[in-house]
RNA sequence: GCGCGGGUAGUCUAGUGGUAGGACAACGCCCUUCCGAGGCGUUAGCCCGGGUUCAAAUCCCGGCCCGCGCACCA
């Protein structure tokens, strides 16, 4: 086990899921540092994508019916056929091996797997005969309700829940975009080999924002502000560049401003949380790479002690989703787009004659006219054929008169395409935590400390009395609650010398430790000791929270705000 | 899912068939005027199931979990 994993489990941010009966793969319990840690990220992915952009936040179900997964394609692509060699156990995935040997494009469904085995006679590279070909589904399934009940899955993503209710959210935003929708949350997928520690979950949280444009202004407000940012890029075909992103653009190497926008954003939340610049980049997928939704996607990828990862995507999806639940569902998911001047567009339109279809139709006729307003004049060849109430009627030609018509177009209905930064929490978090952990020496002695930003820090301020008896301890009490009323993240500690408290406060990144000692009920000072320099200030216990406040939300050195105390 | 290597206290680790030991951590008391000090004491462990044996942490089989490689990761 690494260090940063032995200590991760050790101080109680993290541990395996269902211990005490024996554990399984793929689940982590977040414990009360990690979870502390996870929540302040969460926090900040909300002030720069949801309050920091025209976006929402919502909050949907995990759990989403077969309908949805039909229409989204993951019912099909997100199932795979295995074949196994029943000789040397291999085992393959049979669209990728069937393509590969034979060059032939199949549908995935064990059927077409198996008769393409039995036609072409296909065996292991080994020699081998396969096995019957077999299924698996990287969705959870359930069953919804009793008996046979409904077939439902846990989402493998949380996109799909805000494409669902796109109708709604679009009225929400008056039918204007660009606008987004974020959600956090939860989502499955059942992994066939979880492995690498928090990297590959079958649990795991996302936070991901879809944000709606017009296909053709794929730009943000925005983007001159990050225009001239230098970002490294690795593109599809692995050729590294340190460009500016609107030469990046400029260039194709990304497809378009909106995605350079993200990129640009993605990095800078990155940065906040304190992810190490030189361990990041910006990496294309390659053209059989990408999911298939997706037109263009690029990861922002760290490197780890697990070598380079993936933590964030940012997908054009384009109109993939929309348009596959418009036509699974039938409704109508297209936003009117207004054009700045209405046009006038010249016509042809059938203008019905009342006084004749009446005595002709009777009770029908104004059905009938109706349908008639809805023919296309170009189209009509011969007599003009309606079905009202199942029955066919024709209509005779006196009935109706063809005119060129005038009218203003306003605008049209246009299905939006989205862009989707998505981001997974769990790596984020672990990435977090392995970029901070440091080691130093003070005193000589060899320290551990986690240089996590002051604003992530699950405990941001430790209250420690000098000596563990009255007054000290009391006074430190009075103090912690002081700073838990006022917000702060504060622990109080007496167990064991000031200095080995110091060194646990280190451990698990608390950037402040409040100390009460015998000047203390002299002048009603207190000291405040930070955690990288271990240098301490003496300050007024009256100004304290107005030098927390200050200190925790930047990176401004202590000795800004009162006098020394020791170097 | 396949192959290789592992699984002893919260963590790290000694223990190749015969009473399971240590370090650190934690907890209590004492001591202590600022960086893992010291003293005394306490808590706490052989992944699970089966087999071999008088006797299994140790040998064998199966499972679970962890690490690595292959495959998988829409």
């Amino acid at each position: 086990m690494s260090e940063i994993m032995e200590m991760l489990i050790r101080r109680g941010f993290l541990w395996q899921s269902f211990e005490i009966y024996g554990g399984i793969a793929g689940f982590i319990d977040y414990g009360p540092l990690g979870n502390g840690l996870r929540r302040r990220i969460e926090n900040i992915w909300r002030e720069f994508f949801v309050i920091g952009e025209r976006a929402v936040e919502i909050d949907c179900p995990t759990i989403g019916i077969e309908e949805v997964y039909i229409a989204s394609g993951h019912a099909t692509s997100f199932t795979d056929v295995a074949i196994e060699c029943s000789e040397c156990g291999k085992v393959y995935r049979a669209d990728h091996y069937i393509k590969e040997k034979l060059g032939l494009e199949i549908d995935e469904s064990v059927e077409a797997v198996k008769s393409v085995l039995e036609e072409f006679n296909l065996k292991c590279e080994c020699g081998g005969k396969f096995k019957d070909p077999e299924k698996f589904n990287l969705m959870f399934e359930t069953k919804i309700g009793p008996g046979k009940g409904k077939r439902g899955y846990l989402r493998p993503e949380t996109a799909q829940g805000i494409f669902i209710s796109f109708r709604r959210l679009s009225d929400y935003f008056r039918d204007k975009l660009p606008f987004g929708v974020a959600q956090i949350g939860r989502s499955y997928r059942n992994e066939i080999s979880p492995r690498q520690g928090v990297i590959r979950l079958r649990e795991f949280n996302q936070a991901e924002l879809e944000y709606f444009v017009h296909p053709e202004e794929k730009t943000h407000p925005e983007f001159e502000k990050y225009k001239s940012k230098i970002v490294k890029l690795l593109d599809k075909n692995n050729v590294e560049h340190e460009i500016s992103l609107k030469e990046a653009v400029e260039k194709d190497i990304i497809k378009n401003e909106l995605i350079a926008y993200f990129i640009a954003k993605t990095e800078e939340f990155l940065l906040n949380l304190g992810i190490d610049k030189s361990k990041l980049r910006f990496r294309q997928h390659k053209d059989d790479e990408r999911a298939h939704y997706a037109c263009d996607c690029w990861d922002a990828e760290v490197l780890t002690n697990y070598g380079w990862i993936e933590i964030v995507g940012i997908a054009d999806r384009g109109c993939y989703d929309l348009s596959k639940h418009s036509k699974h569902s039938g409704e109508d998911l297209t936003v009117f787009v207004p054009y700045k001047e209405p046009i006038k567009v010249k016509k042809k339109v059938i203008v019905p004659e009342m006084s004749k279809l009446g005595p002709i139709f009777k009770k029908k006729a104004k059905k009938v006219a109706e349908e008639l307003k809805n023919i296309d004049p170009e189209k009509i060849s011969g007599k003009i054929k309606i079905i009202v109430e199942g029955e066919e009627l024709e209509v005779p030609d006196e009935c109706y008169s063809i005119k060129e018509v005038e009218e203003m177009v306003h605008g049209e209905k246009i299905i939006p395409h989205v862009i989707e930064p998505s981001f997974g929490l769990d790596r984020i978090t672990y990435a977090v935590l392995e970029h901070s952990f440091d080691k130093d020496f003070v005193d000589g002695e060899e320290r551990k400390v986690l240089r996590l930003k002051r604003w992530v820090a699950p405990v941001q301020i430790a209250v420690l009395p000098l000596l563990s008896k009255e007054p000290f301890v009391g006074k430190a009490k009075e103090i912690t609650l002081k700073l838990k009323k006022a917000g702060f993240f504060t622990e109080y500690d007496d167990s064991g010398s000031i200095g080995r408290r110091y060194r646990r406060y280190d451990e698990i990144g608390t950037p402040f430790c409040i100390t009460i000692d015998h000047q203390t009920f002299e002048d009603n000072t207190v000291t405040i000791r930070d955690r990288d320099t271990t240098s301490q200030i003496r300050v007024k216990i009256d100004d304290l929270l107005i030098v927390l406040s200050q200190l925790l939300n930047s990176d401004k050195d202590i000795k800004e705000f009162g006098e020394i105390f020791r170097e």
